[in-house]
DNA sequence: CGTAAAGTTGAATTCTTTCAAACACGGTGG
DNA sequence: CCACCGTGTTTGAAAGAATTCAACTTTACG
């Protein structure tokens, strides 16, 4: 078996996408904004299919995601790649197990994207500034476990259908709740053979389960916009569950 | 079949990996453990088989690992069984994005366990009282995910024979950062089944593929011991990466 | 308008599962 | 000490899911 997609140097910076803004962060907690504004280093603005950082790099900036998508994956030594989790806006992203170690991962961008940066020196001086916040980045990072957990279960025990099922709805549910105005159709910035990196099928296999949801009526995915078009089949489908990710919280 | 880059030289067992000298395997400061002390509300043993808690279930303890091996899972609508990860001596656990809300995943023992349990309101006021420590769980819970992610590389992306030896080192490694000098045998209380469910695969296939490493001379896992006979060629074949586990350290 | 990237589709192949049955081993009771 | 039992392991054969290979179509964008 074994499924690669061989990623190219793609440096051809990507305003290409038509995904926009995406939804609103949510402010942070009012007693603790005041103390993490004072150690950003301000907002940066990066293009479409950049690297925030790379796999076996040292990079020691923490990252909160003010607008656009960014997708961590690893890379294997047979060319393969597995995508790890999808970072919306309002989320927080940099932070590992030692700082001082290279990244075991990538973070790359989807869409253009605006990030409030902390460089390490500044992050690790608020936390000691601030020790209540490393309670703070602990919720913060089980909860994105609890999501890698989600998934370990979406791969190693579902089929491709459900696979797929899970994965739009889960991306569905988190922009919801941080802003639940939206409407069925999300931006959905991907290609297939990054959907296929997330759910450890093939390109191939995606578009044909694809298909099969489309011709149910299930869901329509096209120009980057996904549009859920049957929740309750699809979520009888996948067994997704709001508690899933309910514990959904505004981030530093 | 995936033919894969060879990667040759970084097979020598652990402690000769040389990001080990730098300080990964930092106990909690001394002045820390005695703080810890007194919020723990003593040991507890517990009997092979049983549950510690049930997804669903309210339980705010959090425990510590003196001995024994613990599994988390999740059980899925159809049945299904994923098993997260193993929990090893040294080990936390119980620790979830919110403590209020019903347990994401059961642990259940495999083998008799000796526990330090801290009740959930103990835990909360240790961290109120030392908001340090909230830090150290934020690192020992990113340590845990990035486990979490390697586990997702290796279901989504690995073929069975791969699954298979990655499970084995890593449960080698992981004993042996604790204790140096463990033989090439240790203790596999986990049965097919159990191995099936932790890799997405079935026991059968689970049960060919293990006959197939052990014809080729590579393992051995017969009464519930796991022998590995040839380092090199497993972690050639799953590309297994020393570094993958570096972080360990031992916990509250 | 042309090119590169992304999406589609068919056919053959491979990996993994399913179903079904037999075998092994540790523990229990007679 | 041995028969019996249940759990866990092993194996074969057939079916099914997903991959591979290869070509073609469409879309996005300079």
């Amino acid at each position: 078996m074994t499924n690669r997609s061989k990623k190219s140097e793609q440096t051809v910076p990507c305003h290409a996408c038509p995904v926009r803004k995406l939804n609103r962060f949510q402010p942070l907690p009012e007693s603790q904004q005041a103390v993490v504004q004072q150690y950003r280093a301000g907002q940066t603005t990066i293009p479409a299919k950049q690297y925030l950082y790379r796999e076996g790099e040292l990079h020691g900036n923490i990252y909160t995601v003010f607008s656009g998508w960014i997708m961590l994956y690893k890379t294997l030594s047979n060319g393969g790649r597995q995508i790890l989790r999808y970072v919306l806006p309002g989320d927080f992203i940099g932070f590992q197990a030692d700082l001082q170690f290279p990244m075991n991962h990538s973070a790359q961008t989807l869409t253009d994207c605006t990030l409030c940066v902390f460089p390490r020196p500044n992050f690790l001086q608020m936390l000691q500034t601030n020790p209540e916040l490393g309670l703070q980045i602990a919720w913060i990072t089980a909860r994105d476990m609890t999501l890698g957990q989600e998934y370990l279960v979406n791969i190693g025990r579902k089929n491709a259908k459900e696979r797929l099922a899970f994965l739009f709805l889960e991306l569905y549910q988190r922009l919801r709740l941080r802003n639940p105005k939206i409407t069925d159709s999300i931006p959905f910035p991907m290609t297939q053979e990054d959907i296929a990196d997330t759910l450890g099928l093939t390109l191939v296999h995606v578009n044909r389960t694809l298909r099969s949801l489309r011709e149910e009526g299930l869901v329509n995915l096209s120009h980057h916009t996904l549009t859920i078009l049957d929740y309750d089949q699809l979520s009888d489908i996948t067994g997704f569950n709001n508690s899933t990710l309910a514990t959904d919280q505004p981030l530093l």
